[in-house]
DNA sequence: GTAGACCTTGACCCCGGCGTCAAGGCCAGA
DNA sequence: TCTGGCCTTGACGCCGGGGTCAAGGTCTAC
């Protein structure tokens, strides 16, 4: 199979398997005429990069798994190199989770006192006595 | 004071100072010999924008609170826009971390699979008797 | 007068993962 | 034979947030 019947099968385009080739993650055979040729292999070996990305992981991380397969293993991740990019990809989902988890927290408590801030600004409008000075500067999360 | 100046006591570099004004994000006044010149408030402007930039505000996002401090508010989420900003974060952040707890749970799922398959091929390589097919394809987690 | 520390603008580079031309080859159907 | 649809390589663009030259101006201290 030619380029772009590859690429349509596994949904995604021609620029990209080009683009995989010139990584040397998936290498493609050449016709008389200069034209790529694949075979249901390929289709293989790509649908478990695409899958991977789709999960979030880089080119490069996929490289063991596509490598698994090519060696002929039944599945990417039969691989110990496999399963460590799995395992260095869980602590750094988790460590991304927690980061985003205490900004999330921050921001919240941000917003909650702007509020109170604006709300007591108003109330000061509607009883002018005085004013208590609204604080609410942002910390620094911390190096 | 000058470029320098502001960006060692802000932390930062006179290259993001520049880049922040070529943005129209952070002005600056000139002196007669064409050198950029800062105040005090300027700083307190600069620190509300490297302080947002460390919660992983973008700079475009920094923009209503720098001209919500520069119109004269007690501090910059003291404007409405600036609260829509909140806003829209804490929801990006709610979707971004549901995104990620997702991925986590299908990449553990598939860590446990991928061990328990290489186990019971173990098992089977010392016990030599019908070998079940090990089953760990990724499956994608949807549009 | 001259060294050195500051400042200026302009321009290119980086990261990943492609999108999007441009100019030209190859092949099938009418 | 010609049109249209595939294919080829090569090269530039994009996104954000600056880093890092380069070539030159300005000021201060000695």
């Amino acid at each position: 199979m030619r380029i772009g019947e590859l690429a349509e099968r596994a949904g995604t385009t021609t620029r990209t398997l080009r683009y995989y080739e010139s990584l040397g993650l998936l290498p493609a055979r050449r016709t008389g005429n200069g034209y790529r040729s694949y075979d249901e292999e390929d289709l293989r070996l790509l649908q478990q990069i695409r899958t991977l990305r789709d999960f979030g992981f880089e080119l490069e991380e996929t490289r063991p798994f596509v490598e698994c397969l090519r060696s002929g293993h039944p599945a990417g991740d039969s691989c110990p190199a496999s399963l460590d990019v799995y395992r260095r990809k869980l602590a750094e989902l988790d460590e991304c989770i927690a980061r985003l988890s205490a900004i999330r927290e921050g921001v919240g408590t941000q917003l909650v006192q702007a509020e109170r801030a604006r709300a007591e600004l108003e109330a000061a409008a509607t009883a002018p006595e005085g004013a208590p000075e609204p604080r609410c500067e942002l910390t620094p999360p911390g190096p």
